[in-house]
DNA sequence: TAAAAATCTAAACATTTGTTATCGTTTCCA
DNA sequence: TGGAAACGATAACAAATGTTTAGATTTTTA
């Protein structure tokens, strides 16, 4: 158990003191399937460690229509991480698709540990790089692959999805209409 | 002068000593335009800081187009970052568009960087922070607003680059065809 | 557990975007 | 500096993708 300490352990060199310190400005808190965890255009003032469940984050457009922009799963860090950065408000919603158990890690947890963790700033530095590497990957797919083929391979990127969440929220992720995905999987 | 000199100053405390010892370590190169600076296969082993020109980034599929994944400007760190971090074998191009010269950052100098300045590991994380807030405003970008819009704004992200790449090039950056760019530019 | 909501597929049609070819202009470089 | 290459616009046609509507099935929840 504790999943985040062994993440945290695999990142950085960190000493059990230094990890109790820092988790007990943490809680844990569990939502329920369906519920909205952070909403848009309040500064998000938090990262969430997910130990158990499943986070969808998702725009809504000028037309209110949603655009599913990633699946956050277990042992990894979620947050509108840019404006979480930035302090302004936030465009993305965090919905729980599953009931969901988190850690909270409130700004100020995160502040501490780039002042007082020895390597604080090593592992802010390795989260921020983790996640240029996936959305690098993204990017690059955007522009040399096809639809069918980014659908063909995202359970390299999110394992076991298909059984997780609906196929429309799949469809929204790689950027088509879900009618339009029903057509692809037929060829 | 000595413009890596001032922007690092901007992002971390570093005394006068640190940066001489970083910047000994370091190298300034030109490239005559349309040169490529780095190429695919090769593990990336620089990263470029721009003192002068303009560097396009840009991937070759399967079918040998090139694609224009992104433009660096002046005063800005620019690598295949992301398989400069996983030490892996590159799919990006690094190609002068103009003459241009830049300061060399090899991976010795960026690793001693994290051990032995003071606030190198914050400079590494601030740096992954920056670029993941740029890709992420593109990805979101890239699910609500039309090619047009994304046309329009694209001065936000490079100022005048209009007067300073070909528009096929926009176009590609875009993910459409310049064929068409031509057509949304009528309307 | 039954009604309501969500989900997926399908077909027909509309719109967007890509492809090919052509042409006049500009830029480049030998 | 002059020929060649690159560039941008345009038209006609093709392919990919979106929209609307409908219906059958599954899932949710009251």
């Amino acid at each position: 158990m504790d999943q985040i300490r062994r993440v945290m352990k695999q990142m950085i060199n960190v000493s059990e003191d230094e990890l109790k310190n820092f988790l007990d400005q943490t809680i844990t808190k569990t939502f329920k399937r369906q519920t909205i965890i952070s909403a848009p255009d309040a500064i998000p003032n938090n990262i969430y460690f997910i130990n158990r469940g499943l986070i969808r984050v998702l725009i809504t457009d000028h037309e209110g229509t949603e655009h599913t922009i990633h699946f956050a799963l277990e042992n990894q860090f979620i947050a509108d991480y840019s404006n979480f950065i930035q302090q302004q408000p936030s465009f993305y919603s965090l919905q729980a698709l599953e009931d969901t158990e988190v850690v909270v890690l409130p700004r100020s947890a995160i502040e501490w540990g780039y002042t007082h963790l020895t390597e604080g700033q090593k592992m802010g530095r390795l989260i921020a790089e983790y996640y240029f590497i996936y959305q690098d990957d993204r990017i690059k797919n955007r522009y040399v692959r096809t639809p069918k083929e980014r659908y063909d391979s995202i359970t390299e990127v999110f394992p076991n999805i298909h059984n997780r969440v609906p196929q429309h929220m799949i469809a929204s992720y790689l950027g088509i209409t879900p009618i339009h995905l029903s057509r692809l999987k037929k060829s």
